[in-house]
Parts: structure tokens; sequence; C-alpha cells
DNA sequence: TGTACATCAGTGAACGCGCGTTCACTGATGTAC
DNA sequence: TGTACATCAGTGAACGCGCGTTCACTGATGTAC
């Protein structure tokens, strides 16, 4: 039974949403084709009406993932610099991120924490969708990070330095989460508390 | 043919050495039992003798990758000690760990960094070995830190936010290396760079 | 110190399961007239 | 505005490959006497 256009549209929108999430959590070699198709409601021999291959829909659920979650930065620096001011808006973007609600969810959280290692050891198309990325990531994340007296490019270096502290917090309270709970939340607390104080400091 | 003790013994070891290199380079489901024992000059038949299961192999990997890396981190700390000081030692440290040399070697270089989001999706067992290893990781980078005037306390807070930011941005780095260079080479310099300079600013 | 036998590390073939991919088929959609 | 036909998204079964695991077998090692 052919489906009008708008219902196939709409269908691999349902699909790269179930793999952006299913890709966060288990990684591109956990990520099955049937179980991806299967979320979505549908069953797995339609899968290359859409994708070229697995590869391709890793690709596409990549950029799925970073355009979420960098819109949800975007939207932060909008408040920076409106309501909220940036020193609070950072306050309230590192606490978000260092939480154990995210650490919980890594489903819908940020690709770089969940697939970095991954994304090292796949194709060139992979790594390619993943460091544009990263930039974009960069760019929106700049314009957050509380360096007011700093000029545009020391503020992509805190930029930078803030994400990688950020990343390499959340993938090892991750790994430690469930086998030494204290550990977990304590590499998490601290790195939390160290960048708002250091912040802090920067900006009095 | 049966093998003496000792052979079997140095077997196992050769064959611990391949899986520690691959694991870091491959991941866990990059992994082969039969590459792996191929690797160690021996065929993959013989491989129940020495180990459960393929999880068994990559736990005792992960152990063994650990030990080289943690008595690596160790020895430095006696240099902290004795000949060269504290900040000389970090600054060696942060130095290699951010270099182009080890951001190709994933094979040779920190688990932390290789496996921290495989680790977050694998069994238990799995994490508990890392979340060990890092603990460890942990108490011997503590004494590198160049954190003089500080308690015990603040210099293993340190050490957690300096570890976050190396394993962070030495995964960015990865990621881009390749697709985008100039990015990849920006991340190690950047975060390099500001490490050294706000521990100068403490020491000073 | 010898001898006989059990043990067991290593070999290579085979098993079996999971999973990415392919394929024949269906029938509603979209299009040409 | 209808009608006839081609298209193609979706279905479900099947294929085929890779890989972890098992197994029968070998013959040197280690042990019991």
């Amino acid at each position: 039974m052919r489906i009008s256009k708008e219902a196939a549209a709409a269908n691999k929108v349902r699909v790269l949403a179930a793999a952006a999430r299913l890709l966060r959590e288990k990684g591109f070699d956990g990520l099955g084709v049937a179980e991806v198709m299967k979320e979505a409601g549908l069953t797995h021999g339609g899968f290359y009406n859409h994708f070229d291959s697995k590869e391709d829909l890793a690709v596409e659920a990549l950029r799925t993932a970073f355009d979420t979650v960098v819109s949800r930065v975007a939207k932060r620096a909008a408040e920076a610099r409106s309501r909220k001011g940036r020193l609070q808006t950072f306050r309230d973007y590192v606490e978000r991120y260092l939480s154990k609600k995210t650490r919980d969810a890594p489903g819908s959280g940020c690709p770089m924490a969940t697939l970095g290692t991954d994304a090292a050891r796949h194709g060139e198309a992979l790594k390619a969708e993943f460091a544009d990325g990263v930039e974009r990531y960069l760019e929106a994340f700049a314009d957050v990070v509380p360096d007011a007296r700093g000029t545009d490019d020391t503020r992509r270096q805190t930029a930078i330095l803030v994400i990688s502290a950020l990343i390499g917090a959340l993938t090892l309270s991750r790994t430690c989460a469930g086998v030494n709970e204290e550990l977990s939340e304590e590499i998490l607390s601290v790195v939390r508390d160290r960048l708002l104080q250091d912040r802090n400091a920067d900006d009095k």
C-alpha cells in the first residue's frame, strides 16, 4: 500500500527521531535497523526506501541530534542577551549539563558526550558530520560563555575549554554510575563547582 | 600439543597486551576474539582456555590498559617529588597528553578517552573495572597536579577537573582529526594553553 | 631416576545466532490523457 | 472531472556474512608410582 508523500516524510522524521535517541543510548554498533524502524512504528523492510545504508542513517541521526542540542544552546544564548544575563545563563547551563538527570538520560543529551569515541572510530562521513556538529555547538556556546571583557577569540577559547571539561566529566560520571555512585556524583559536583567558581572569579 | 605452564602464562600475557591495544583502538564491539588471538600468534580455538567469554577478556584487557597508564602517571608523580618539581612535571604531562602524537595513537593511550562512552553502555563487570581504573588514575594524578598550597581535598578536585578537560579535549580532537584538521589541532592547543596558564596563575 | 598415564593448551572445523541487506509482492497514491 | 496505469512506501520472508562459542582431536607436559 502506497503512502502519501507527506505521510512518508512524517515517517522518516519519526525514524530519525528514534535513531537519534537510540544512537546516543546504544552507540553505532548497538544501533539496530530493525529496532529503529519498530520504534517508529514500521517494519524493517522499508528501511531502504529512506536510507542507503545503516551508516547513512547514523549520519542523518547524528545531524538530527546535533540540531536539537545546538538549537537548545542557541535558545540559551538568546536568554543570555536579554533576560537573564550571561553569568546566570551559564550557571544554569552547567548545572543542568552536569546533573544526575542529564547523566541518566543519554538518549536526549549531548552527542559529543555519548558518541565521541564512537565517531572517532567510524567512517569519514560520520566523522565529518560530527566535526560539523562540534563547530556548530562551539559557535552557539561561545555566546553563552561568561567572558564579557574578552574578544571573540577568547570567548571561543573559553567555550572549548569548558565544553571539554563538561564532556569529560559527564562521560566519566556515566561510566561510574551504578557501580560507584559516590565517585560518579563527586565528579559531577566537583567539575560543576570548579567551572562556576572560576568563571565567577573571572567576571568579578 | 600441551604447553608448559610458563609458556601458557606468557601466551596469556601476549593475548592481553594485544587485547588492551585493540580494545582501545576499536572499542568493545570492534574487538574480535579471533583477531586478538591472531595478534598474539595463536589460533582462536584456544581462547576459552584463558577466558570465560569475550566480556571477560575485555574486563582483563581494560585492567591491563589502566595498569600501564596509571603506572606511567605514578612515575611522573615520583619525578614531581624529586627532580623536576610539580609544575614542570605537570606541564610535560599535559603537553604530552594533548599532543598530536597521543591523538594518533589511541591504542597505547588513556583508556578513559578511548573507552569512556563504551564502558557506560556495557555490563556491570566492565563498568566496575572502569570505575576502579578511574579511581586509581585520580589518586596517582593528584600527586602530579600543581596545587602546592592546597589540601589533599583540593588537589583531588583539581585532578578531577583537569582530567575531565583532558579527556574531553582529546576525544573531540580525535573525532575531528582527518576531516577538520584545523579544528582538531585548535582544540588540543587551546585546552593545553588554558590548563597551563591557569595553573601558572595558581602557583604564582 | 624411570615409566605410564592423565591433563590440558593449542588446533582447526563447525555451529548458530544476530543483523544488515535484498527481494517479490501489495495496493493506495499520483499522474497522464 | 473521470479513468487507466505507473509508481513507490510499506510488508514480511529470506539471504548471507561475521563472529562468539563449542567440540573432537593432538601430543607435549606434569604427576603418580
